[in-house]
DNA sequence: AGGCTCCTGTTC
DNA sequence: GAACAGGAGCCT
């Protein structure tokens, strides 16, 4: 489900609930939430939350050095990697809520005034992960390490630079998170309609004006989409539990079968790297 | 590059 | 019932 956008917004929306917080207990209800390279939840109680970020559609909890010297540095998480794949979400409860039935991990915080509340990681589907690290632990996690550089963040050379050694087709190389970090198959196919281009091309035959123009499309449609606090097609919330309002704003995704908004003509639904993909056979070529 | 898998819920 | 869904890893 959520793709850097609604990363992006769950980061911002999450921050100032947390920040600040002390983790008085972690706990995680359904073992395969947690990534295998973790190390156990427990070890993140008695820390602080120094701050909320995000790399690709990674949702990252900073964490304070340990105040005293009774963890060992060498095994203390400084950090919290949370992945919600398709349809996982990180809300914040009132103290004494109890975990609902797609719960998988709980996260009891006390605040710097010393109220309570409750983080929880739900997750419908149960595709999402945790992830507690050492830099170690992240550095030997080959998603992390493998990771793209982030689309916003990326120069027009660079950018041409990626395509260039790429035979796969765009749209693939767009989702690949290898390549670039945390585009989905929305912001996919939006850029790729915005740009003018046919997801089926091959990456390394653009222009580098085509390059640039796509370069340019990513970028413009992140940007509008975190202003709009993301899409939620179904299960997308942020930290607040509000919906984001991009969905609205979709030419294609989600349209197949209706008119193109550039052309008038019927927009095309097929499929893309093993993902539904819809397009406009006229506009993008 | 394409297909299957992990899950559960919704829609056709 | 079957198809499908914002992801990504594994297997030919």
């Amino acid at each position: 489900m959520p793709e850097l956008p609604e990363v992006e917004t769950v980061a911002r929306t999450l921050r100032p609930q947390v920040q600040e917080c002390l983790i008085e207990g972690a706990e995680v209800l359904r073992s395969g939430s947690l990534h295998p390279l973790s190390l156990p939840l427990a070890t993140l109680a008695g820390r602080r939350i120094a701050d909320v970020g995000r790399r690709g559609k990674l949702l990252l909890v900073h964490l304070a050095p340990p105040e005293s010297g009774r963890t060992p540095e060498e095994t203390a998480p400084d950090l919290l990697a949370v992945h919600l794949r398709m349809t996982g979400r990180l809300m914040v409860y009132a103290p004494g809520t109890p975990p609902g039935s797609h719960t998988r991990c709980v996260f009891d915080l006390r605040t710097p005034d010393g109220d309570r509340r409750r983080l929880f990681f739900d997750d419908t589907r149960a595709f999402g992960l945790v992830l507690a690290a050492t830099p170690e632990i992240l550095q030997a996690w080959d998603f992390w390490r493998e990771l793209g550089p982030e689309p916003l963040e990326i120069g027009e050379r660079e950018f041409a630079a990626l395509l260039r050694s790429r035979g796969a087709a765009l749209k693939a190389v767009l989702l690949d998170q290898k390549v670039i970090a945390g585009i989905g198959n929305i912001y996919a196919d939006e850029s790729l309609f915005q740009a003018g281009l046919d997801p089926r091309r091959k990456a390394s035959s653009l222009s580098p004006a085509q390059s640039r123009c796509l370069l340019a499309a990513l970028k413009d449609v992140l940007r509008r989409s975190i202003a709009q606090c993301g899409s939620s097609i179904r299960d997308y919330r942020d930290a607040n539990g509000d919906v984001g309002a991009f969905q609205n704003s979709f030419a294609v995704y989600g349209r197949g079968g209706a008119a193109c908004v550039r052309c008038g003509r019927p927009l095309q639904k097929i499929r893309v790297a093993g993902r539904a993909t819809v397009c406009c056979p006229h506009c993008q070529k």
